[in-house]
This record gives C-alpha cells, structure tokens and sequence, in this order.
DNA sequence: CCCTGTGAACCTGTTCACAGCG
DNA sequence: CGCTGTGAACAGGTTCACAGGG
C-alpha cells in the first residue's frame, strides 16, 4: 500500500479532527459537517474536508460525516488501530510522569520497558513499569518488537542514546530533550522542546512590554 | 516598537537557534557561519540567515555571525532576556514534572504558584511551590503580574480554567491538555498535545508493517 | 437546498543566486 | 576570497468556488 503524498500539516490536524470526533461520539452526536468541525477546532471548513479528502471521500454530500466510521478510518489512517509497545528512556520526573500519563495508554500505547544508568533507578520500578540498565535496551526492545521511543534524557546524553535506540531497531523517537538528533532516514524523529514551547508564548508577550 | 512581519516557523527556530549557540559558546566558539548552523540543525543555510536577518543584520559578510552578541540579540527577541513568573494549573504528575523541570528555571522561567482543586493537593507544597486553590488564582496572579501559565488539567476542565486564567490578566498558556481552547485575541495558546505526538509517531511507522 | 470533493487561484514560506562588504 | 543579506524564482499549503450527489 502505497501513502499518498499528504501534507505533514494535515497529518497532524488528523489527530485534532480525531480528539473532536471523539469528543462528539461521547456526546451521542453521530453525525458532524466540515463546518461544524473546522469552528470547534477555529480553521477553516475547506481544510478540514481537503485534509480528510486526502484520505479518502468519507463524507456524504447534503449530509457529511458519520462520526464512528469515520472515527475508525481515522485511527487506521495514523496507526492507532492496533496497541504500541513503547519504551521510555531516562526516568527522572518527566519520564514518570510520562509513564503515569494517561492519555498514551487511551490511545493504545503500552509502556513494556524503562531505561536509564543511575544505580538507584535500575532495578527499581517506575510506575508499575520495570527499570533497567541502558545496557540491556537492545536485548529487551527486540524482544518485545518495540518500535517507538520516549526519549527523556539530559541534552548531553540524548545522541548517544538516540544512536542506541536506532540500532535497537526502534523506528520512531519521541524527543524531549532539548538537542537536535541525527538518526538514520527511516527512523522519525518528532521533537518536544518543553522550554522552547514557552519561549514562544514570552515571545508573542511582545517587546519590552 | 513594532514587530515586523516574520512568519511563524521562524519564530519557531529561533529557539533551536539558541539553543545551539548556547552550546557552541559552551564549548568555546566565538564564531559561526550560517552553514554550520544549518547543519547541525539539518536545515538550509539561506533559511538560517533569512530567518535572523528578518530580526536584523547580526552577522558580517566574509566573518559570519558572533556567538555571545548572537545569543543576547535572540534572547531579547524571544523576551527570555529578563526572567518571567509563571504558574501551574493542575498538579497531577504531569504538572508535578513540569514544575521540576530544569529546563524551565534555565531560561529564566519562576513558578511561584500551583493551583488544583483537589482538597488532598491544596494548601500543600509541589517541588517546592506551594499549591493552591484554583479560586485564590485571580488574586495571586495578580499579585505576582504573572502573565504565563501552564495548564495541566483534565480535558473537560481545560476551557474553563482558561477562561478564568484569561480573566485573571493571563497572556499566554502553554496548554497540556487534549482540548482546543477558545480565547480573546490577546491571549496567546500554545498547544502540546503528548499522545498526539506519538500519533504523528505511528502515522510514520507506516499501513500495516 | 445542504454539504462533500476538488481543480484552480492565491498566498505564505523556502530556496536560489548574486551583489556587496570585510 | 568567504560569508552575509536579499530580491526573485519556486514550492507547498490554504482558500475559493463550484460541480455534483443525496
């Protein structure tokens, strides 16, 4: 099955249109029009049915979208139809909370190892999940077929780590630490930069003000 | 002052600018050309250049660009020359981590108050700031001319925190939470949806591998 | 008549290529 | 000669506007 070539955008707006979708099927609506779901989401009505189009024609003319099928076409579309396996990587305060974080195991994610080098973590657990030296990641991430990564380690640490993770056979890493990776072309990359989220808001305060 | 039309992802670099300016002066180079820039970065030396120069000319044609006075310059722009107070809504274990986080405090970023509403929460302390009931926010933002927040609360909570957080005089909000929120034009939202990101994450993997 | 799917027009952001300065 | 700053060319995404189906 070939991907069509879709715009990275419009990939990341699937996410939102699902979180609504959701949202709505809770709330016994079983049908949405673009229109209705570009205004909860403040764009517009034409990018929701070209992102969507993208994909495949989901919606009916003179009536729109069924929100549970189109519910499910979405969560095939980006992968979540079927559980992850998942393993975290440095288990300081942001990876345990990470672990405790809710909204990965709604979605399907399920944490199978944690890692990290501290005498006092390995060993250990971290809720409810086994912490084990950086050492054995290899071992353990090829038995479980893990395929993504939760990268929560110093800036310092995080290329040598990242370079572990894609000989490890991982094929996606998700970056908190604050570095720029290189990995090899089939292994994503997506980066989080806690801080640098702020700096944007600081920004937007305006100079000097 | 006005601020000239720069487009968004700019901004966004402009962060990852810093971030590897702070490192190169870390280990001791005084000079950089928008290539290695570029390339640590894995982007376009023009987009670099174009991308500083829409803040100014901080660079000299045959020499390339001056670390330390670089740093200042993107400091100011990004408004992370001066330190900021910012609060914490929702202390679960993601706004727990949050308010440890390091990387946080490096940019000059000061919580100097927690709210939740839970009775087991308040009126303790979380990593050293104390917490409070989110009905005492408006006067303590207030007091303390906090102008960022970041919201960690439960999807459902989150429109109705963020209406109080605009009323009380906040201006930006780093928001955690899987929802979209609706506020004034001068309040600024930026959106970190974590299962999101795996999402985008799974996308990649592929159909069906 | 309402609402989708879509080519075409438009716009924003990126890359190119070069003039000009140290 | 090296490297910046920048107008011009290009590419990628978004919006428009309408044809066509229920």
């Amino acid at each position: 099955m070939i991907r069509p070539d879709v715009p990275n955008p419009a990939v990341r707006r699937l996410t939102l249109y699902l979180r609504q979708l959701e949202q709505l099927l809770a709330e016994g609506g079983d049908r949405v029009s673009s229109t209705q779901l570009a205004q909860s989401l403040h764009i517009t009505a034409a990018q929701v049915r070209k992102d969507l189009a993208y994909f495949g024609a989901f919606g009916r003319p003179g009536v729109g979208y069924r929100t549970a099928p189109l519910i499910e076409a979405l969560r095939r579309i980006l992968g979540t139809d079927k559980p992850h396996n998942v393993i975290v990587v440095g288990i300081g305060y942001l990876g345990r909370a990470l672990l405790r974080y809710r909204g990965f195991k709604r979605k399907g994610f399920n944490f199978v190892a944690a890692f990290d080098i501290a005498p006092g973590k390995v060993g250990r657990s971290a809720a409810g999940v086994q912490v084990h030296h950086l050492r054995e990641l290899p071992r353990i991430a090829r038995r479980h077929a893990v395929e993504l990564a939760v990268l929560a380690v110093p800036p310092e640490a995080a290329q040598e780590v990242a370079d572990l993770l894609c000989d490890a056979g991982i094929r996606g890493i998700l970056n908190f630490a604050p570095a720029t990776l290189t990995t090899p072309e089939d292994v994503a990359v997506d980066p989080v930069d806690l801080a640098g989220h702020l700096e944007q808001l600081t920004y937007l305060l305006g100079p000097s003000t």
